[in-house]
DNA sequence: TAGGCTGCGATTTTT
DNA sequence: TCGCAGCCTA
């Protein structure tokens, strides 16, 4: 292990003084592959070792759960004995989340609150609808959309109406107000909730604000651009006395703007903290210097507030194909077949490859190609862990254990498995405890149910109760996992699994899922690290769990030799030596929707971020045909490639270039290369 | 309760 | 047009 010194001798002169202007606030504009991680993490580590910051005054803040414990195991190698104890690495919900806890009393929350991932959120929106009237799917999605935007503007319920713009604004604001009331009244805070209430808690409380100044003396923030409101709220609440902080952007690689983001907040930082020193990181560590160009020349048909040109001194390395294909089936075939030649004439692995796309459903075609040449690939995205409904299930269990006020966690498993508790009951049962004020839970307990539930309903919600109670109580002594993991066994969930799939292998693998996420809990309680604090470890592990943290480590565990198939979203901070991204073609990338909102400078940083995740060779492909809404479309080869330049373009079945023949001719050439190549 | 039928939608998605 | 989700039927 290198010393701190010697660390940072090892990075280029602007790293350096980005890593050693600590004394006031700091924006660092990193071109991709411009060694931003090392920038952050050498800079925590001189903070603690070089100026003698407390690493317990030190926040750094990603979006992901990925990037926080890479980060974390990255500044943790670089900080001896513990001397990196204290520190925060973590994302901005998980930050938020710690607020909370330490300020439940004045936010009117009590301990063991849930927090409701956003799938419990439209749950309860829905329930909160369906009172008015039958509502559809849409609405209930509009609505939530509207009040997670005010949330992230930091609009109160009772603000909303005067926001409202539109009549479904104007209903969304009255649904917003319920919505607000009925997770109080549950305990319970949603993802938005996480950064809101701090953010709002921090505005109206200056004494908390100032408890949390004298906590956090220097904060750095990854991937700035996406910051949303709220979140730079925080951040700017947080910082406002001390300025001294580090954020890490690029304008270039925000892809993220329809879903909240702001990276308006680049330019926001500057008029906020006049004394801002900004500084460039343009020296990329990734692509070839042809790449870069290419990405470079795209982007600059962008504005930008601040230039930036990236270089690298990789060489030049090979030109840009760009392939032509007949439709979206030949496009796939070839990448697949290419693949399948370049793996062995490069004497690559299959991980070195990756394949970009715009949209999930242009993977299909292309698994199909992959599986034919029996190419192993993993497919990005695809239904999580979490929304399997025993995995749900077991959630609802968990948190209805830990805040018995969880009305929503009761109704979901109160009849699961099977206790004949039906409709009926539990809409007598839901009057009662509204009228006394009480949880559904609380209100299995109560004597004056005999008024309105025939006695077998009274009996069969009392033995519920009483269950999970006995669980409690085993919490409470401090046996919370085989409290837990009994629970499970004396429900018999398994045999309900069983019944309920439509095989004995799925309904294994769904107890296995339950398991795993047994397991998974147990894990993280384990791991009573600094982070864990003086909370109660099952409720922080339980809030883990939904923020979806320890998760996505299996996922890192089965990345063993495939081909990696993505969107261009989901590959930002990757890179790969081989990259293909499919779909070149006008309506697609751009696509039709951001031509018509005329929002084509997000689409441009997609293909830049595309592009910019290739080391040695990028390939574009496009089709002339492709079939859509069940008809054959011509399609326009996107006005990205003219933007390219055009002598570092090596183009195969160029449409005006090329008469049909030769085309057909080229799309078998790569499997009868393959042939000659295998002998 | 599994499987068949009908109707709808079709960018990107983390926490 | 095609894939699917959600509903209904045997």
């Amino acid at each position: 292990m290198s010393s701190i010194r010697e660390r940072i001798a090892g990075l280029n002169p602007r790293q350096q003084e980005a890593v050693r202007f600590i004394d006031g606030p700091c924006l660092v504009l990193a071109g991709a592959g411009s060694g931003k991680t090392s920038v952050i993490t050498t800079k925590i580590a001189y903070l603690v070792l070089e100026c003698g910051m407390s690493a317990r005054r030190i926040a750094a803040v990603t979006f992901t759960n990925k990037a926080a414990r890479e980060m974390k195991e990255r500044v943790q190698s670089m900080l001896p004995g513990k001397s990196g104890h204290g520190l925060t690495v973590s994302t901005f919900h998980t930050l938020g989340l710690n607020i909370i806890r330490a300020e439940l009393k004045t936010l009117g929350l009590r301990p063991g609150f849930s927090l409701f991932d956003p799938e419990d959120a439209k749950a309860l929106l829905r329930d909160l609808m369906n009172k008015d009237a039958q509502v559809d799917a849409d609405q209930i999605n509009k609505v939530q959309g509207i009040i997670s935007q005010w949330k992230n503007d930091l609009v109160l319920p009772g603000q909303a109406l005067s926001h409202a713009e539109t009549e479904d604004d104007a209903y969304a604001a009255r649904v917003y107000e319920h919505y607000v009331r009925h997770l109080k009244a549950y305990n319970a805070v949603d993802f938005d909730d996480l950064i809101m209430l701090p953010a709002t808690l921090f505005e109206r409380h200056p004494e908390v604000l100032a408890k949390w100044r004298r906590r956090i003396h220097y904060m750095l923030v990854d991937e700035y651009q996406d910051t949303n409101s709220s979140q730079y709220q925080l951040v700017r609440m947080l910082m406002a006395e001390r300025e001294t902080f580090t954020v890490v952007g690029d304008d270039d690689q925000s892809i993220y703007a329809w879903r909240g983001a702001r990276p308006e907040n680049l330019v926001q930082l500057g008029e906020d903290f006049p004394r801002l020193n900004v500084i460039k990181l343009e020296q990329n560590y990734r692509s070839t210097s042809i790449i870069l160009n290419a990405a470079n020349t795209l982007i600059a048909n962008n504005p930008h507030v601040y230039e930036k040109a990236l270089w690298s001194d990789k060489g030049r390395g090979d030109s840009i194909r760009v392939i032509v294909n007949r439709n979206e089936e030949a496009e796939a075939e070839r990448v697949a077949s290419e693949i399948l030649t370049r793996r062995i004439k490069e004497s690559a692995q299959w991980r070195d490859f990756a394949v970009l796309y715009r949209g999930n459903f242009q993977a299909r075609i292309l698994e199909l190609k992959l599986q034919h040449y029996q190419i192993p690939y993993k497919l990005s995205g695809g239904t999580s862990f979490f929304s399997r409904n025993e995995i749900k299930d077991a959630m609802a269990y968990l948190r209805l254990l830990i805040n018995p006020a969880d009305d929503n966690a009761f109704l979901r498993i109160v009849n699961v498995p099977r206790r004949e508790i039906g409709p009926t009951t539990l809409e007598k049962l839901a009057n009662y405890a509204s009228g006394r004020g009480v949880s559904l839970f609380d209100a299995c307990h109560e004597m004056g149910l005999q008024e309105v539930l025939a006695e077998r309903a009274i009996d069969r919600l009392g033995r519920f109760a009483h269950f999970i109670d006995r669980v409690r109580k085993r919490m409470d002594q401090n046996e919370a996992m085989p409290g837990i993991r009994q629970m499970f066994l004396e429900m018999d969930y398994e045999a309900w699994l069983f019944q309920n799939a439509s095989s004995p292998v799925v309904a294994e693998k769904r107890m296995a899922n339950v398991w795993t996420l047994l397991d998974q809990l147990e894990k993280s309680m384990a791991r009573e690290d600094e982070e864990a604090d003086e909370t109660d470890d099952v409720e922080a592990a339980i809030s883990r769990l939904v923020l979806r943290d320890i998760l996505d480590q299996q996922a890192q565990e089965d990345d063993t030799d495939k081909v990696q198939l993505l969107t261009m979203h989901a590959s930002k901070g990757l890179e790969f030596p081989h990259v293909y991204v499919m779909g070149l073609e006008e309506d697609l990338l751009p696509h039709r929707n951001a031509i018509d909102a005329g929002d084509i400078e997000e689409e441009r940083r997609l293909a830049y971020v595309g592009i910019t995740r290739a080391r040695q060779t990028l390939t574009l492909t496009l089709a002339r045909q492709r079939k859509a809404y069940g008809e054959m479309l011509n399609c326009t080869p996107s006005r990205f490639l003219d933007e390219l330049p055009q002598e570092d373009l090596d183009w195969e079945g160029r449409p005006d270039k090329e008469d049909p023949e030769k085309k057909r001719e080229r799309g078998t050439s790569a499997i009868a290369g393959l042939r000659s190549l295998l002998g």
